[in-house]
DNA sequence: TATGAATGAGTCTTCATTCAT
DNA sequence: TATGAATGAAGACTCATTCAT
């Protein structure tokens, strides 16, 4: 009888609560993590609306469509850096070889340490099989990242930082310990505990140590 | 019992007449393709049924189910790759950076431009998914393929020809841009056209000059 | 209490602000729209409350579920047809035939041609659905519809100008062209535009003279 | 404990029958009496389903959506019977008013009396909501079916038979009290007993007689 | 062994209805 | 009264898996 009334108030969290301003990032927060966790396909709706603590229906208050909630995750968590990073790189004043060595610190900072790494890693895996997904992707990230890197290469290649380099490939250069590492970390190293790379800040200082020396114009002696 | 043996096996088999035998091969191969494509979720069983000639049915008479598909199709396609390059690399006698040129030429040409390629994506891909089979994976290809890198590794270090880097690191710098490779070809290149890598040997070309150039422990003047 | 009633209504009502008391029969007509428009279960609720310009929730502060919308759209749609039109049969003064023709016509002009056909339409495709709107259609308008047809016919009969005909169907006779171009109108001709009947007045003219050449009872040279 | 085995023999369906062939004509029925009965979207295809003693997996096996068993059950019902008249049409022998005679008795036999009315009014009903269906009915049966009005009138016109009319309205004419019993018997006709055509056959009749009365080109004395 | 018809649990999405504010 | 955020019960459709033949 009294029974309810000696329930804990704290627990007793009310059926319908509104919160709207709140819905959106709750939701987001809970569909990064899942879609993280299980991939695209393997998370289902329902488990992140009531990840967030709301039913099915007011996902879709919210998101039209499962692969809508996906590009909202990825522009929160990913594309919305870019603006920044492009006020940065503009006002930048060090050379060339800082230039890159901020830009990859700041990218693992923001993006390959977190969460947001597991996105990528999921867009790769699943590309083929939403090709919707891999444009958006490419619209929202590739490019704008690769605009990014390239700019830094040809502002070091001009000032005569840099050797003059094939800019296509060199910017894939750079990309590809990112790609690797953000891959690495969610799939093999998720896995098997012996296969983690045991340091990555490390592993990315050396890498771009051999890329600036390698892209160098001059060596020093 | 004796029949098997006693008949022709080359005359016993007519082009269009299915051994019982070849099934589970002409399945897993068909298996390959799609997974490679499509990934694993997106790839229907009657789909793969269809390309192996034979019905739905049949393919659970020979796969429990469709993980048990992944996991043979995984299994049979990455255990044959490492002795001979083991072999390979014991007899040559270049200069370790003529070494690991060679060794990703030989990747390239044996699996990185193969379909081959697309198995690691898709274990990559599906790793978080199939714990076991990244395990596995690891084991098999991973380790191996490790211990062969880091031999050129200390192999150039002890001959004075590159500098004393940590190894660990090091080997992951080569592994790298293979992987990233892997990923690339099979996920976004395959989906937006403008996201392809237009040529992949000179950009491992590059990538190998300024990892070579990077490691060297004296530069050339 | 009595705050209401010294308001000067007229000032009270600014063009923008809604009343309450008008909240149902914009809803009511909203409701109609649509109904005709897109069919019961087309329709939307919350389509009918915006084009109200009234929030969901108020909706269903006035009608307790849609069904009873639909009900009230109906009922509020129907009464008001027959009182003028039996007074004006009443007062008829030329032949039948013209009076046959007169109504046909009235019929044209005041619901053939207007959004009330599609009320019809509406019942007709709803009334399996809602028989207790069904029943409440035939009372009201049908039942009333019918009189007035037989009224005009057996006045030709008696008058001579028609042969005897059966009466029953003699009054389906006039409406099912009627009823057809209601059904038509509000269905094939709304799809298809290819299925329209380009000239409907023009139509209802060959009909009645169709029909009275048919019905009457000499025939001129 | 023995219940199991006391249990009617002939009751113990077996709970996979295979019977491919019949499939599709027992879901089409199904389909049919549920359609007519409760309109295109208000019928679940799970009942359809249940209806025909299948799962609701093997209709989809059979039709690959909703609208395209939809589509099956006009063309079965309906669509199929145009061919049949054609060759009918094409070596009728008699006068054009036989013609029409027969056409309209033939028209009722087949279609008017029987369930496959209901598909007309269902398709009137749910054009606009399914615009999709609108078209295809307005393709597989209103199409032929106002071909083969138009051929018989045109015939009687050149005959001499009937007057010269304005041929789209003309076959307007012959199609509304067809339409008209369909929409009238499926409707009001089914919910409210009082409005039942008592007798549609001598309706049609009657409607038969007026319309060549008033089409012919000369009357009798 | 091989088949392929049949199954039904599971998925995204919609929408009438409720209710805290 | 009025709002509109939240709900949850459906609904169409998919697809791995089963099983009678």
């Amino acid at each position: 009888m009294s029974t309810a009334s000696t329930i804990n108030p704290q627990e007793q969290t009310p059926k319908r609560e509104r919160r709207k301003e709140a819905r959106p990032g709750e939701l987001l927060d809970a569909a990064l993590d899942l879609f993280v966790e299980k991939g695209f396909s393997a998370t289902r709706v329902d488990e992140v609306a009531a990840r967030a603590g709301v039913s099915k229906g007011t996902l879709f208050l919210y998101f039209p469509s499962k692969v809508d909630l996906f590009k909202a995750v990825v522009r929160e968590n990913i594309a919305h850096l870019f603006p920044t990073w492009n006020e940065e790189f503009n006002a930048f004043e060090g050379t060339s070889a800082e230039m890159l060595r901020y830009a990859m610190a700041s990218w693992w900072a923001r993006i390959g340490k977190t969460r947001a790494s597991g996105i990528t890693k999921l867009v790769m895996s699943e590309a083929q099989n939403f090709p919707e997904i891999a444009d958006f992707y490419q619209q929202e990230v590739i490019k704008p990242g690769n605009a990014l890197i390239r700019k830094i290469i040809e502002r070091g290649i001009q000032s005569g930082e840099f050797r003059p380099l094939a800019l296509d490939h060199a910017v894939y250069t750079v990309f590809a310990p990112m790609i690797f590492l953000m891959m690495w970390k969610n799939s093999m190293g998720a896995c098997a505990a012996s296969a983690d790379i045991n340091d990555p800040e490390q592993f990315l200082q050396m890498q771009v140590d051999v890329l600036l020396y390698g892209m160098a114009s001059t060596k020093p002696t």
